[in-house]
DNA sequence: TTGTATGCGTTATCAG
DNA sequence: CTGATAACGCATACAA
C-alpha cells in the first residue's frame, strides 16, 4: 500500500501538500494539486484509516455487544440490521461481540477498538454494566438494569405490554389463562432479565383487576422449549382457555396445541409478546403485543452517536406498548369440552 | 488514557521496560516488574489498539460483507453467530457492513479497518467480486460467481440439493410439481445469485429422469411473497400435488394452502431448501434438504484467518446436500379431488 | 538487565 | 501558496 510519502514523492511535493490537496483545507495552486491528483490515480494511493484514527484517537466504530446465544434470533437480527443500518449512515462501523466477559469489554473500549458500545439483553444485576459503569466511556442500554442512575437507555414498556395482553384475554371473557415466562425468570439470582419485573407488575395488574387465575410455566425462548412448557402447562391446568409467551416460545405453544388437536383460538387463545415478523408468520397469525426492536435500535445507536460525539446525554427512553389483534384470540368456549 | 511513556515515569523506568515486563520478551529483575505492574495497576494502563495495529500493519480484524436486505434473516443470523464465535475464538473482531458499494469495501481494506472480508449473497457478476479480485486483499465467498478462477469460497451442493428434493417427490409418485424460485433467478441479467445454475442443474436433471411436468412460479425469499406465489401457483396449475420452495417461502406455502382448506402432506406436499431451524417451526416440520449455514460459515472464516495470516489458500470447499424426511411429504392421493 | 532511538502514516503547527 | 517538523502510542533494533 502506498503511503501520502509514495505520492509526494511521485508528484514532486511535500507530504503536507499531498494532505490539503485532497482535502483542500487550504488553498493549492490548480498545477499542484493536478500532478497530486495524478499520482494519487497512479499510485493508487488511499488513506490509512488506522493512522488516522491513531492521531484522532477514536476509531469512528461501535460495538454491539450481546451474550453468545441471543434470546431470539429474530429479535437479534432485527436489532443488528437496525443498528448496522444506522451507524453505516451516520459513518462508523459496527463490530459484533458475542459472549465477551466484562473485561474483555473495558478492553475494547480503552483500547480504542470500539468508541462506545451498545449492551443488549441486559439483566437486573448486570456484571457488563458495573463495570463501566466507573469509566468515562460512552455506552447505551437496549433494556433496563437494577439501578438506572445516570445511565442511558431505550426499553420497552413491558409492564403496560402484559397488562394490555392479559387485560385483553379478561375481556374475551377468560379467566384461566397459562403464561409461559422466560426460563429463569422465577429465580431471583440477578441473573434474570431486568425487564422481568416490568412484566411481572404489568400481568398482576391485571390480574388483580379481572380476578385472572394465571398458571406460570417457565421456558428457553425458543420453539422446542415452549412446545415442551406447554404441554406441561395443559397437562398440569387443563382448564386454561388461554396461553400468554413471548418470542418463539408462542410457535411451540402452537404446535403443541395442535398436536393436541385443539385449535386456535376456538379451543385456545394464544396471545403474546414478539415481533411483528413472528406473529405474521404463524398459522394462526398471532395477537400481540408487538416489539418495536428496530425502533429500539435505531434510537439507542443515536443516542450513542451524540455520546460519542462528545454530547453529554443522559436520557432514558421508554417506548409504549400497543396491542395488535390478528388471528390467535377469541373468547372462551361456553361448555368445556 | 494513560500510556506506556506515563507508566514508565510511574514507575521510573523506560517504556520499553513496561512494554518488556508486560509481555515477557527479554528478562526482568523482579523487583523492576513489579514496580512496573504497581504502576500499570495505579494507573490502569492497557496498551492502545490502534497504536498496535498501525505499527503491525494489521487491524485483527474481519468483515462481514452482505446486501442490505439479506435474502433471509435466519440465514443470516447463523452465518453471523458462526462467524463472530469463529473469529471471536481466534482473537480477531467482526465488522458488520451492510449494503456497501464495491468501492467502499475495498476502502475498508486499503484503510487497514478490516484485514480481509467474507463476501455473502454473490452473484453471478457480482461487482464486488470483480473489484476485489485485482487487488492482493484476502477474501472468501460463501456462494459461488460465474468465474471462480483463483477464488476461495465455500459453498453448497445446490445441483445435488434440488435433484434430491425433486428425486423424492417423484419417487412417492408425484408427476405434477410447482417450483417457488427466488425472485430475479429468472432474468438473466447477471444479478441472480449464482447458484441459481446449479439449481436449474439439479431439477432439470430429476425432471428428465422421471419426466416430471415443473410449474415454475417466481418469489422475493419471504413469507409475504411466498404465499402470493403459492396461490397464483394453485390458481395457474390446479393439478399440481407438490410444491417446492426455498427459505421462508416455504412458511408462505404452508399458510397459502392452509387456507383453502387443502391439508399438508395429504392434499399436497411441500419440500424445500432451508435452514433445519425453519423446517423445525412449521407445522407440520418440513422435509427438507437442510442448508449446513454454520458449517459453512465457519469453515469460510477459517481459510479467511488462514489468508489473512499470510498462508496462501486456494480453496474452493463444497458442502454436501443430505434430505431430511420430516412431515410435509407423502404420496399423492389417487382420485383427483 | 535496562535505556535510547527510530519508524509506522497521518495531520496540525509553524516557517518560509 | 508550499515545505519541514513534531506528535499520536507502541514495538523493536541497537547500545550500553
Amino acid at each position: 500500500m502506498p503511503t501520502i510519502k509514495d505520492v509526494a514523492a511521485h508528484a514532486g511535493v511535500s507530504p503536507s501538500t499531498v494532505h490539503y490537496a485532497l482535502n483542500g483545507k487550504r488553498s493549492i495552486s490548480p498545477e499542484v494539486r493536478q500532478r497530486v491528483l495524478d499520482a494519487v490515480q497512479a499510485l493508487d494511493y488511499s488513506a490509512s484509516a488506522v493512522a488516522q484514527r491513531m492521531r484522532e484517537h477514536r476509531s469512528y466504530s461501535l460495538g454491539l455487544v450481546a451474550p453468545e446465544l441471543p434470546a431470539s434470533d429474530a429479535a437479534m437480527m432485527e436489532i443488528l440490521t437496525a443498528t448496522a443500518a444506522t451507524t453505516s449512515a451516520a459513518d462508523h462501523t459496527l463490530g459484533i461481540f458475542l459472549n465477551q466477559t466484562p473485561g474483555q469489554v473495558l478492553g475494547l473500549l480503552r483500547g480504542q477498538y470500539v468508541d462506545g458500545v451498545l449492551l443488549i439483553e441486559t439483566t437486573h444485576h448486570d456484571p457488563r454494566i458495573e463495570a463501566m459503569r466507573a469509566t468515562p466511556h460512552p455506552f447505551v442500554l437496549i433494556g433496563r438494569t437494577g439501578d438506572m442512575s445516570g445511565l442511558t437507555s431505550v426499553d420497552f414498556d413491558f409492564e403496560e405490554a402484559f397488562y394490555l395482553a392479559f387485560d385483553h384475554l379478561a375481556r374475551l371473557g377468560h379467566r384461566d389463562i397459562g403464561f409461559i415466562v422466560p426460563y429463569g425468570a422465577l429465580d431471583d439470582q440477578g441473573e434474570r432479565k431486568e425487564n422481568w419485573y416490568a412484566t411481572l407488575r404489568g400481568f398482576q395488574r391485571a390480574q388483580r383487576e379481572h380476578g385472572l387465575r394465571v398458571e406460570l410455566e417457565p421456558a428457553v425462548l425458543n420453539i422446542e422449549d415452549g412446545h415442551r412448557a406447554a404441554l406441561r402447562l395443559t397437562g398440569r391446568a387443563p382448564q386454561i382457555t388461554a396461553i400468554v409467551a413471548s418470542g418463539h416460545t408462542q410457535v411451540g405453544v402452537l404446535r403443541a396445541l395442535y398436536s393436541q388437536g385443539r385449535r386456535v383460538p376456538d379451543d385456545c387463545s394464544v396471545i403474546g409478546l414478539t415481533t411483528a415478523q413472528i406473529a405474521e408468520w404463524t398459522i394462526p397469525r398471532l395477537t400481540s403485543v408487538d416489539l418495536p426492536l428496530r425502533e429500539m435500535s435505531v434510537t439507542a445507536t443515536e443516542l450513542l452517536l451524540r455520546k460519542v460525539s462528545g454530547e453529554s446525554v443522559t436520557e432514558q427512553v421508554l417506548l409504549p406498548a400497543r396491542l395488535v389483534e390478528r388471528e390467535s384470540t377469541a373468547p372462551p368456549r361456553k361448555e368445556h369440552p
